[in-house]
DNA sequence: TGTTGACCGCAAGCTGGCTTGAATTCGTAG
DNA sequence: CTACGAATTCAAGCCAGCTTGCGGTCAACA
């Protein structure tokens, strides 16, 4: 037996194990076995929790995030869908960064107001671009 | 008068009515006059509601976005908070890019598992270095 | 052979961010 | 003057993503 003991998926995985148990109700991750009551989880799962952390930290739902884990393991089916979401991502990486920029700018402009501001409109009119394109 | 009445708000903001004024309850806008029950805007609240666009696509909480948004306008007061804010957005920033590659390292990487590829290994170390680092 | 303490299932609760519904109030057009 | 349509208040509801509480079960240790 080297399946891992819930209490060991969540020390290392840093989830508690309500979590462990709605996600696997939600379909993310599987337990293999019981001891007793326990379940036990196989040591790969730990890199698919890593992977969901990852993903919930980005924002991604946990139907989204289903999905990747569904691809690999069964039949590649989504590249498209895959791409889909990098892009996703790219796009959403650019509005953090406008977002960033503005916020610096926000703190170091000696402007009364910063919607007097002239770099901060242009802060703001390029970060509404971004919005739009979605 | 050159107010902007909330119909209008709501057209070029692309917030609800209703929104508009659970923001104002929650002390992110605020109206200055009504017309009958109507509420009316001054034209500079469609500038904060552009922040404010953009500031949740960015994943940030409501309450964050008054506190940026207290910022301007009333005295000065949370410079470093700003500049903490905003390399919390760069962190981001590098775990969502992470996310990115990994996504596109699935969609094409020919690997059986993806789990038993080695630069599917690498780059999910090297994402959960960035979650490890919050 | 107990007792203990971690886990179990299930249901209910919680937070954030709004939306929806019902009853009401107006400005405006006819 | 009346009727309409759009906005109002307030309470309740909804969704995601968990957590909490309860009574029950079991492996392990004494």
């Amino acid at each position: 037996m080297k399946f891992l003991d819930i209490r060991e998926v969540c020390e290392k995985s840093g989830f508690t194990a309500s979590a462990l148990r709605y996600y696997e109700d939600a379909g993310l991750v599987q337990s293999v076995a019981r001891r007793g009551l326990r379940r036990q989880y196989e040591p790969s799962t730990l890199k698919q929790l890593a992977l969901i952390a990852m993903g919930r930290r980005a924002g991604f739902s946990l139907r989204d995030i289903r999905q990747i884990l569904n691809k690999n393991g069964s039949p590649g089916l989504p590249r498209d869908t895959l791409h889909a979401k990098a892009d996703e991502l790219d796009a959403q990486i650019a509005e953090l960064s406008a977002l960033r920029d503005t916020l610096r700018h926000v703190a170091d402009c000696p402007a009364r107001s910063h919607f007097a501001c002239e770099r901060f409109q242009t802060l703001m009119r390029y970060a509404q671009r971004d919005v739009a394109r979605h």
